[in-house]
DNA sequence: CGATTTTTGTTTCCATGGTGAACAATATCC
DNA sequence: GGATATTGTTCACCATGGAAACAAAAATCG
């Protein structure tokens, strides 16, 4: 008894996304993947860099000899995944592992040469596609949603 | 030559971001991993929904009958996404997918009862965690902040 | 000092969510 | 009727994340 059923209510035009539009949490979403999109558009341009590993440079570089650990906890996720990122960022030669001086158990993460001229043009393509960002707002309402999200965060 | 680093310059005490607070990617990601949290230890309670899969069960509610492709398309992935998320829905017994009346290439995606039921405590619960986050703002904050997101997604 | 506890990085296994390519069945278009 | 397009599916990937177990090395506390 397969009962055929007929197809949907709305053949053409657009579709109802019920209650969605009215949560923050679809609005959040939808933001971050324009966002993510234009990131790999631009900035995506230097050896395909994510905006999650350019998170963790910015925080490799503005601590030098920071421990895996440290890292963990300032990027609020586990152990076990910083390894994978470090992996990755020095197996493309952005960054090293180097035994600390007063810890044997930690590495101490550093910038290469490489990694510091990489890191140089990810940041003006970052910026501007930063700019490309905020011109679709005005400057004041950029400041303003940054505050708002920074309060709901928390 | 395995020479020894001095461990990171700030010890004790917060690490800086570098360029990150600058950045409303930054913001937006923090806001939604803070808002996942919360939708988990709320809504989460019902057989361990996420936002993604409660935003297709809405989808799927609010346009009965919607083939694969549409639902696909509204929510932006490709077709052999959506298999996996309907196999998911239909294996906790939420939908079903049915032979459409007109192409039968088609499946008619459609709540189950249980499937209603169900998606009638998940839109309490989500109510109440809306309320919840939206209380971190004021009224006129939490709409501005749509406003804000639906601008910058275009 | 020595024994216990904690911390650090690692490995392994797993779950989720997403893509692209290929494919058979079916519609649609000349 | 024959070429072309669409639909759902599978499969092999990739990326991001967590949990648990573990060895090595500190740190703590008798």
């Amino acid at each position: 008894m397969t009962a055929r059923r007929k197809p949907a209510i709305i053949e053409t035009g657009s579709l109802s996304y019920g209650m969605l539009p009215g949560l923050l949490g679809f609005h959040l979403r939808r933001a971050q993947v324009s966002l993510f999109k234009h990131f790999a558009r631009t900035v995506g341009q230097v050896a395909g860099i994510t905006p999650g590993l350019f998170g963790m440079l910015q925080v490799i570089a503005a601590n030098p000899g920071l421990a895996q650990s440290r890292l963990a906890e300032a990027m609020e996720v586990e152990r076990s995944t910083i390894v994978k990122v470090v992996d990755q960022l020095e197996a493309r030669g952005l960054i090293v592992r180097e035994p600390s001086a007063v810890d044997r158990r930690s590495h101490c993460l550093e910038l290469t040469e490489l990694g510091r001229s990489e890191l140089a043009r990810m940041e003006q393509l970052v910026l501007a596609h930063e700019a490309e960002l905020a011109a679709r707002l005005t400057p004041e309402d950029r400041q303003e949603l940054t505050r708002l999200l920074i309060q709901l965060a928390d």
